[in-house]
DNA sequence: TCATAATATTGTCCTAGACAAAAATGGTAA
DNA sequence: TTACCATTTTTGTCTAGGACAATATTATGA
């Protein structure tokens, strides 16, 4: 069986990888890799085996390290390097391990089960923070050493996604204080956080508006009026650079009425270093059943007042 | 109250508006629109108006004008050209208008209802193919005529996506031939469609696993074999270029075993004039059916003859 | 040991030019 | 008129090579 000589262009190794074009075409200079070979004219066509390389050394990036010292070597030590990376020996739930299992031996339907029935032992509070915000960890560090592949999270999500979605669809939100509309935006295309916020949000109470992801911030300030909403509530993954997160969060403050207030959470804000004025910060999930309460302590005070 | 100055850099505006940056800055030469300012480093800054501009003249190019006549234009002539776009006159739903209007009204509990009602009286073949994808264009052409904004696109989606899964929720496979693979590749980010294919094909009684949007070529390879599956099948979107699918679909079939069947469907590939050897192109959502059909069929025949 | 300054790194932006694919145009025959 | 082929124009994306701010790392002094 011979092997397919699959090539990438430049444009296709950005979308496959997630790295730039810029970065491809400097990092050629800069550390004599990759090499791609070259078409009639002159352009860059990338073989599979460096395209293969490139996503471990994506990995191995977004992990932490730096490009000088993995940029140059061979896949050997990359992999050597990739089960370097610390493994999470977090053992506060114990079924944890066993889901892994589930999601590498492809179980979808076996996956979703289990976590239904953890979910309906547990709650909906717990079972987010005590086994999905530690599983989505879990499973991202694994998916960093290469112990799991992305189609082996892309499946995950989706069985988390069926089981959150199946559950809040047993919930009743009798259009309830206060309104909530939840997006991401452009650049953010990861919905499981949000699904999980909305979860959270539509436990308390709260009245959501679920837009997807990547709503362009001049619409989210149009949507925001539309539905008179009280707060705007974002979610950022960890994928996106931090830069991104605080220049999106100060413009949509800017363009959104002051009356309405932004919150933001995910780990992408978990690594905001310094506040953003007028945007409230989310660590955990549980934050935000917090964030509803005083929400409604403010509005009473203030109906009070008025 | 003062307008806030709003202002983004050329990959901001990338993100927001779609179009490229090379293209930003060629428009720039070529026909003297976006002229962003600049900051003190000489990038380009662009405030909120250009980038309002911008949008329009995106939503014409889509709609298949050609740059060298809208890049150039005023506001009030793109929103006059908007105007002239040809509306769909499709009358074989009457239920349609109503469903635009609550989508306008941003009556998204209404919306959800009275389209799972109209699941419910048709049933999911005549619901996807007489209601969801007509209003799927119906939709996408008042947002090209800018009747719809972004966010309530978005909004509909969203109530689309919950009646699907709610009624597949009730569909039981019990590991059904054929098994199929469904995902899109990088670059395509629509779900709806990829929803809409799995809805028809569980229908069917296909053993449907779902891997979500964007899954890497060589992911979907190994899935592929992971799951032992017969058939992969991909959905494009209207937006994806062509090039794209046509690339994305000879990799993918080179790097595939050629036992696994590849599929490919949705508005992305309606435009493609030829065919892709190994590849069967699939129009409407019926074709689906029939080929499940055909596949059960040359399956027995196989299984004769073996 | 810890904060601060100096140095190295890294992704993204810049300009300017080239070219293939797609679309528009022209011309010619049925 | 319509249909088809050849030529010209349009247009997005690629190339090279250079620059720089933001971040990370290392060195230095209190």
């Amino acid at each position: 069986m011979a092997k397919a000589k699959v090539k990438f262009d430049i444009a296709g190794v950005e979308r496959e990888t997630g790295i730039g074009k810029d970065a491809l075409r400097v990092w050629e200079k800069r550390y004599g890799f990759p090499v791609p070979e070259r078409d009639e004219r002159e352009g860059r066509v990338y073989p599979q085996d460096q395209v293969e390389r490139l996503r471990l050394i994506k990995r191995l990036l977004d992990s932490g390290m730096r490009p000088v010292k993995v940029v140059g070597l061979e896949t050997p030590e990359l992999n050597a390097l990739l089960t370097q990376l610390p493994e999470d020996t977090d053992k506060n739930n114990a079924d944890l391990p066993g889901f892994v299992e589930l999601i590498k031996g492809h179980q979808a339907a076996a996956l979703r089960v289990s976590l239904a029935r953890d979910l309906l032992q547990q709650g909906m509070a717990a079972f987010l923070s005590k086994t999905v915000t530690p599983l989505n960890r879990l499973v991202g560090e694994a998916w960093m050493r290469g112990d799991i592949h992305v189609f082996e999270e892309h499946l995950y999500s989706e069985q988390i996604t069926h089981v959150l979605r199946d559950a809040m669809a047993t919930l009743r939100h009798p259009d309830d204080n206060p309104r909530i509309l939840m997006t991401t935006l452009p650049g953010e295309e990861h919905t499981l956080g949000l699904l999980m916020a909305e979860a959270m949000l539509s436990l308390s109470g709260a009245h959501c508006i679920m837009l997807g992801v990547q709503t362009p911030i001049q619409e989210i300030v149009l949507a925001a009026k539309a539905h008179q909403v009280d707060v705007v509530a974002l979610s950022f993954s960890a994928a996106i650079p931090v830069v991104q997160v605080k220049s999106g969060l100060q413009l949509l403050r800017e363009a959104l009425p002051k009356k309405i207030a932004l919150w933001a959470g995910g780990a992408g804000v978990a690594r905001l270093n310094s506040p953003v004025v007028g945007v409230q910060l989310m660590g955990p999930l549980s934050d935000l059943s917090e964030a509803i309460a005083s929400w409604r302590n403010a509005q009473t005070a203030k109906m009070i007042v008025g």
